[in-house]
Parts: structure tokens; C-alpha cells; sequence
RNA sequence: GCCCAGGUAGCUCAGUUGGUAGAGCAGCGGACUGAAAAUCCGCGUGUCGGUGGUUCAAAUCCGCCCCUGGGCA
């Protein structure tokens, strides 16, 4: 298992390790499971595809929901698969929640209806998130208390599972689905700011170059809510305006590349705290590193082939 | 050369009738279990262009100088 923030070198360290242990790569990406983003996610080419098995790139529409619970059970299905073909699953992403609720499960709530939902998100639109709070206060006092009142995304995932289930979000959190019985190696990519920052800036750029625009023309051309996931991706809104004439292509790219330092900052932050379990390695700004996490892993999954 | 408008945090700018300064963005730190490329939380000492002066007290008033725009010659 592999996690790290944007450009931080982590589809080409999967790739090689799973050219070389007869692996199979599976994305753990919330953007790079959509169809329609390629170029904006950094989807590996069909190039690199046909070098390797990759599951899970853009196997849903944009117009499709993925969740964690959505994502797992594809990663769990993948992962039996590789095993059955006698490959090594390699799991590498930059969302951490998705890896996380690989490892360590996921709560066990059930489907909240469409209708619930909506209402959730329309309460949220009439009364704002400090009023969702209020209300919540009430309904279910425990989620409320650890809420920030401005946290409008979870405010509204609390409010419509006790208002679905009559059950706080808190109880369904302690009653985490058992984690599968698998062994993870989890390693993480921590490179250092400024090179990250660095990579960030050269990878949007060439996303332009490599026609990024036309990209967003065509998934805007599908006219989808906004709301979807997929229309969260990053750079989806500054091309956008870039389209529309609002902002130049210089403006545009600079957003662009802002919004992904912002990301890829939030990023670290999670992979430090959240994933402390894992080795941290440097591939893309290191190659001695690179050879050492290979013959690292080698020894983990293949102990016949070192010395001891 | 003259006139006007500006020079305040890394950037864009606020700053009431004089009481030694604060927002947004950036940056940094943090949270995170079914939208997570999401959603939030915390952190603000900076020769207030320089220098003289008025005043108990100057970013704020006055003089001179420097710089940047714009206008007139």
C-alpha cells in the first residue's frame, strides 16, 4: 500500500515495483476512479497500463458517486482478484481516508436514502451550518459536540444518519466493520516542501499542455451537477472560468497550481498523522531511495529470493 | 519641470475627528470513517518609504527628500 500527496512520485514507484514483482496496481484515488479525468488526475497513460494490470482508473462515469464504502468494496473485489492470478496487489492513492478505511475498516452504517439525504443538504441551504449545529445539538448531542459548528459536510452526515437510523453516527463509528484479513505494507511518500511544491506547479502545467482544456470542455459539454464528486477535481473550476473568458490562461494555471499546493499540503498533514504506521520512503526525489524501497518490499513479499 | 494619486505583513489593501496597526489571500501547524482533489480549526511585531519638525502622544498634521503610477508641459 502505497500513499503520499500529488506528484510525490507514488504511480511510478507502484509501477515499478510492479513490473518487477509481478504486481498489479490498484488506484486509490477518489478523482482517478472517473471516467472522464484523465489528463486532470494524472490517470497513468494506456502506455503504462499495458505495462502493468491497473484496476480501478476510471472505471466509474463522472455522473456515478464513488464513497469510501463504494471504493472499498472494488478494492477488496481487486484485490481477491489479484491473488487468484497469483499477483502481488499493489494499493496506491492519495486518498488517505480510502486507505485507511482499507486498513483499519470502515463504520457500519447503513444506505441513507436519497430523500433523507436531500433533506439533509436542504435543511443545510435554509439554516446554514450554524443552524444545522443548533439542530443537531438536539437530535444527537454527542456528534454535535465533536463538530466544529462550521463543518457543513459533516454536520449534514451526522444530521441524516440519526435522522434515517434514529442511531448517532458516534455508535455506528465504534462498531467499525472488522478490517479484512489482509496484510498491508504501508509505506508513504513524504517529500520535502519545496519539491513537492515544485513537482505540483510542473505537473499542472503540463496537464495544460497536455490538453487539459479540452478535457473540461468535454465533461462540461455532459452538463452534470455540480454537486458530483467529479466535479470537485482540482482545476475543474479554474479551467472552467478559463473557458468562459473570465480569467486568462496564465490566471487560470496559477489558481490551478495554488489550489494543488493547498491540496497537497492537506495531504502530508494527513499522511504524518493519520498513517503513522508506515515506512517513509522518497522515490521520485531519490533513486538510491527508489532501489531501497524496491529490495525492501522484495524481501517482504518474496523472503526466498534475499539473503535471510 | 509642474500638478494629482499612491508608498502600511510575502501579495492586494483597510486604518474612523492624532492615543505606537488589522482583514483577505499566501505561508505554517492541526483535525479527519460513506462528497475526502471534500469539509473544517488555529497561528498576524510589521524600520506604517526616508528624514526633520509640531505634540504629553504621529501610520495619521507640517517641511524637505526618495520611489511608483497617471496627467500637464
Amino acid at each position: 500500500m502505497i500513499g503520499g500527496p500529488t506528484a510525490s512520485g507514488k504511480s511510478a514507484l507502484a509501477l515499478g515495483l510492479a513490473e518487477r514483482l509481478n504486481g498489479i496496481v490498484i488506484n486509490a484515488d477518489a478523482m482517478q476512479v472517473y471516467h472522464e479525468l484523465r489528463v486532470l488526475t494524472a490517470r497513468p497513460t494506456p502506455d503504462e497500463e499495458v505495462r502493468v494490470p491497473h484496476r480501478l482508473y476510471g472505471v466509474l462515469s463522472a455522473a456515478q458517486r464513488c464513497t469510501v464504502a463504494r471504493w472499498r468494496r472494488l478494492a477488496l473485489a481487486a484485490i481477491a482478484g489479484a491473488r487468484r492470478e497469483g499477483r502481488l496487489p499493489i494499493v496506491v492513492g492519495g486518498t488517505g481516508l480510502y486507505l485507511k478505511a482499507l486498513m483499519e475498516g470502515l463504520a457500519r452504517v447503513p444506505d441513507i436514502p436519497a430523500e433523507v439525504r436531500a433533506q439533509a443538504k436542504a435543511r443545510h441551504a435554509a439554516v446554514g451550518s450554524q443552524g444545522l449545529h443548533a439542530e443537531l445539538s438536539r437530535l444527537d448531542p454527542e456528534m454535535a459536540a465533536r463538530l466544529k459548528p462550521g463543518d457543513s459536510q459533516r454536520l449534514i452526515r451526522a444530521w441524516e444518519v440519526i435522522t434515517a437510523t434514529g442511531q448517532s453516527l458516534a455508535a455506528f463509528q465504534q462498531a467499525i466493520l472488522a478490517p479484512p484479513k489482509l496484510w498491508f505494507v504501508p509505506i508513504r511518500l513524504l517529500p520535502p516542501r519545496e519539491a513537492l511544491y515544485a513537482a505540483c506547479d510542473a505537473r499542472c502545467r503540463r496537464m495544460l499542455a497536455e490538453g487539459a482544456l479540452d478535457e473540461v470542455r468535454a465533461l462540461r459539454a455532459l452538463g452534470l451537477d455540480p454537486d458530483l464528486p467529479a466535479m470537485k477535481a482540482l482545476g475543474l473550476r479554474e479551467l472552467m472560468a478559463c473557458l468562459d473568458g473570465e480569467v486568462s490562461r496564465t490566471a487560470a494555471l496559477a489558481a490551478f497550481q495554488q489550489a494543488t499546493r493547498n491540496y497537497a499540503k492537506r495531504q502530508l498533514t494527513w499522511f504524518r498523522h493519520q498513517m503513522p504506521q508506515a515506512q517513509t520512503w522518497n522515490a521520485q526525489f531519490s533513486e538510491r531511495l527508489f532501489g531501497e524501497t524496491f529490495s525492501f518490499i522484495r524481501k517482504l513479499v518474496d523472503p526466498g529470493q534475499s539473503s535471510h
